[in-house]
DNA sequence: TGACCCATGTAAGGGGTTACATGATTTG
DNA sequence: CAAATCATGTAACCCCTTACATGGGTCA
């Protein structure tokens, strides 16, 4: 529902291409927001149309020629109308929860072997958000109160993902207690 | 993408009609799966078009007909080749931190509201896990057993929603440090 | 030489929300 | 007496994913 007003923060701060932001979506929004790259280019071409944005071609000689966009005042008026709106709490759709409540159906050693391929994922992406918050960390103080506002949304990555592997730990210990009537070497 | 199969589990452990489905989402499977009823009957449809359920209309007196679904054995055997199937990590797409990635373009006040409407939500889904995990620790050993795995699914809503309200401290802390600008009565 | 980066799109289909539609019964 | 509950659906629309399509430049 917001994906328009992700692209006019990012063009607002930032003119650029659709890669351009596609790029940053990966990059800097990747653990609050994603998008695939033609969705962006479509989204663009929707923002353009309705007046939001303006764009100008740009020929470029070794690399493909691109579209610069920029906001428009109309869309400028728009983003700050929307900061003015409420937004709704997510909803959550976690298909991980969903197969783990079934759990019972299935055999420990699947479920162990799901939760090892998330937690792997997960590790990394708090790995790279940690380092994300020590280069903030590092900044000189101008540039730090610059971003204050984005450095809270990476806490809110950080903090969401030590959670999850928090909740993680108590996952496996749950499946190891189960696990002894199928591996009895104990006794 | 397992709207599908959440509703084939609900359905394996107890049959039911659209709208029993509908209020065991809102009731049960609420903090990590939500689904609208229009949503659900049109599910049931598809599913039972699949093959994958069955249903038997029931004429009641006093209230409106309805229909039982059942599995079939093809949905029970779709539900065990799903749960033997990697899914796929959840993406995050949160507007509330989109607004917040933008901050610096609207009041510290705009945040604040913003952020006390979600703190009220966060905190009574809060206290209603926390109150069902209550119960569940009343329950006698046998049907706690047989709750384990739900039970994770619960721990995981509320070491999430503990996080949040975790982060949302920083952020009021953090939207304080920087209102002394806009209201200088302390001096 | 194969993989990845740059750069932009179309088309089909699946998933989800909002609006519209109906109507009896129960509860506060 | 009003609101919520029971009960089911259609239609329009928006959002998102997956597949397809193209093609040069750079790096290991």
């Amino acid at each position: 529902m917001s994906l328009k007003h992700a692209i006019l923060i990012l063009l607002e701060s930032e003119p650029g291409s659709g890669y351009d932001l596609f790029k940053r979506f990966k990059d800097g929004l990747g653990y609050f927001w994603n998008a695939k790259h033609q969705q962006v280019y479509l989204e663009l071409k929707k923002l353009s149309e309705a007046g939001w944005l303006a764009f100008e071609a740009q020929t470029q000689d070794t690399r493909p020629d691109k579209k610069n966009y920029r906001l428009t005042p109309a869309g400028h008026a728009e983003l700050l109308r929307w900061l003015g709106e409420p937004v709704q709490p997510n909803t959550i759709n976690d298909a991980l929860l969903v197969k783990l409540y079934a759990g019972a159906h299935t055999s420990p050693d699947n479920l162990r072997e799901e939760m090892q391929r998330h937690i792997a994922v997960h590790r990394k992406t708090l790995d790279s958000l940690l380092s994300i918050e020590r280069d903030y960390h590092g900044l000189p103080a101008e540039q730090r109160q610059a971003l204050r506002m984005p450095y809270l949304t990476l806490r809110r990555g950080i903090l969401g993902e030590q959670s999850w592997l928090q909740w993680a730990e108590e996952v496996e210990h749950a499946l190891q207690d189960t696990t002894p009537a199928s591996t009895p070497a104990g006794k």
